[in-house]
RNA sequence: CGCGGGGUAGAGCAGUCCGGUAGCUUGCCAGGCUCAUAACCUGGAGGUCAUGUGGUUCAAAUCCCAUCCCCGCAA
């Protein structure tokens, strides 16, 4: 079947994953060279005052449309509602008049109104191979999982989360060395193809079977630290699973005694072991950074200390900072050693470093008690294997 | 004006508190030793110490002031 051209389209995201598909839509042509979708408007999530400075922080979608605003041939509007359920939101939207309304990833919630506007519908790129890993962060619960295989699903977009009929899927073999970042891209790379099969097919859905579905919650911080007595497998697809944001972290304590949090984003495996009371000693700090765990030691090859840039392992042995011996702490064991070293004044018991340590034991909106350091951190929902 | 760390050789860092010859690891170049090497030995190049031709001083990477840039937290 062939597609009318300039039909009317609108794009929603917030991080880029429908960059791809997006371009290939703007350029796609028929056999008269018109193109087939003419874009309207972008939508996206409202710029919040964020970051260094509390400056306005944009999306990345909310940038590259400010860019394409630039060098594309039509005039759009870049959207940010706070919510559908705004009588005056759903009427700003049809106003556009959309044919196809193309969703990647934007977190507001699309009502029943908004669904049965375009002709075409809402269709949605969702990295996970539903009706498993429906939700906010598919990719990073397939790689903590230890799943060997995730992929693309396009699928058209009902009113339940991620529940609509399955349009077409592709498989991606997750390798045990593929960060969230390296899946992401891989996934999106895929999305032309198969969106532009699916909308020259037109196939028609298939349901979601309900018993098989599962859910991708959000990712939270307290996952991300590291406990080193995890095996090296369980820790590898830990550290896979939030690179590069927000980064699996650990502790170390520098030579003027401050609690710095350690940032690692990639690891290999080693054939090196170690021993109970080496979980989290650097047994090596020449050619490579290798730190013991759990039956086994992990090289640390991609890493960031506080306030430093992102290096890689060799880069970081330069300096000198790890010597070998020294040990990666968790939030509990910081806390455990100030509290043991009242002598050191450094660390004073309002500072910005002890509360940033205490809120990373509390589990999230929990207020810090004095009990702190004997509570454990938050246990990681990570399956050994 | 939310909180904090940082800018010193191509890269990664020390030196700054307490002012007095510009250092370390690595990379690069040349030579040596090796069957050979990411191993080892010898020598060498490479820095206006972020910027202000700013202030203090006999003397500033170091102390004071201002500006620019990078990074982490928090939300």
């Amino acid at each position: 079947m062939t597609l009318k051209p300039h039909r009317r389209l609108i794009a929603m995201g917030t991080p880029y994953f429908m960059q791809y598909a997006l371009e290939r839509l703007l350029e796609a042509k028929d056999e008269n060279g018109e193109y087939l979708f003419d874009l309207v408007a972008i939508y996206t999530r409202a710029p919040k005052p964020n970051g260094r400075g509390m400056g306005l922080v944009y999306s990345p979608v909310h940038k590259a449309a400010l860019e394409l605003q630039k060098n594309y041939r039509l005039p759009f509007e870049i959207v940010t509602p706070e919510t559908f359920k705004d009588p005056e939101a759903v009427k700003k939207f049809q106003s556009f008049e959309p044919d196809l309304v193309l969703v990647g990833a934007y977190g507001l919630k699309l009502t029943k109104p908004i669904l049965d506007t375009p002709s075409m519908g809402c269709i949605n790129l969702h990295a996970s191979l539903l009706p498993k890993y429906r939700g906010a962060s598919p990719i990073q619960r397939a790689i903590l999982n230890g799943e060997k295989e995730t992929g693309l699903t396009i699928m058209n977009m009902a009113e339940g989360m991620d529940t609509g009929d399955i349009l077409a899927q592709k498989v991606l073999k997750l390798e045990p060395t593929m960060t969230t970042q390296d899946v992401c891209t891989a996934l999106s790379k895929m999305a032309p193809d198969l969106l532009m099969k699916v909308l020259l097919e037109n196939p028609k859905g298939e349901k979601q079977d309900e018993s098989k579905a599962t859910y991708a919650d959000k990712i939270t911080k307290q996952e991300a630290q590291i406990d080193w007595s995890k095996s090296p497998k369980i820790i590898s697809c830990q550290i896979r699973a939030f690179s590069p944001v927000p980064g699996a972290f650990t502790f170390i304590e520098n030579d003027k005694g401050h609690y710095l949090r350690l940032k690692i984003y990639n690891v290999l495996p080693s054939d090196q072991k170690a021993k109970s009371s080496e979980h989290g000693v650097i047994l090596q700090n020449d050619g490579k950074l290798v730190v013991g765990c759990g039956n086994g030691a992990l090289e640390i090859t991609d890493l960031q200390l506080e306030g430093k840039k992102r290096m890689t392992g060799e880069e970081f042995i330069h300096g000198n900072i790890l010597t070998k011996g020294t040990k990666l702490l968790n939030a509990a064991l910081v806390l455990q050693q100030m509290s043991a070293e009242g002598k050191k004044k450094i660390i004073k018991e309002d500072s910005p470093t002890f509360w940033r340590i205490v809120s990373l034991l509390i589990p999230r909106h929990g207020r810090p008690q004095k009990a702190a350091a004997d509570s454990q951190p938050r246990p990681m929902k990570i399956q050994d294997r």
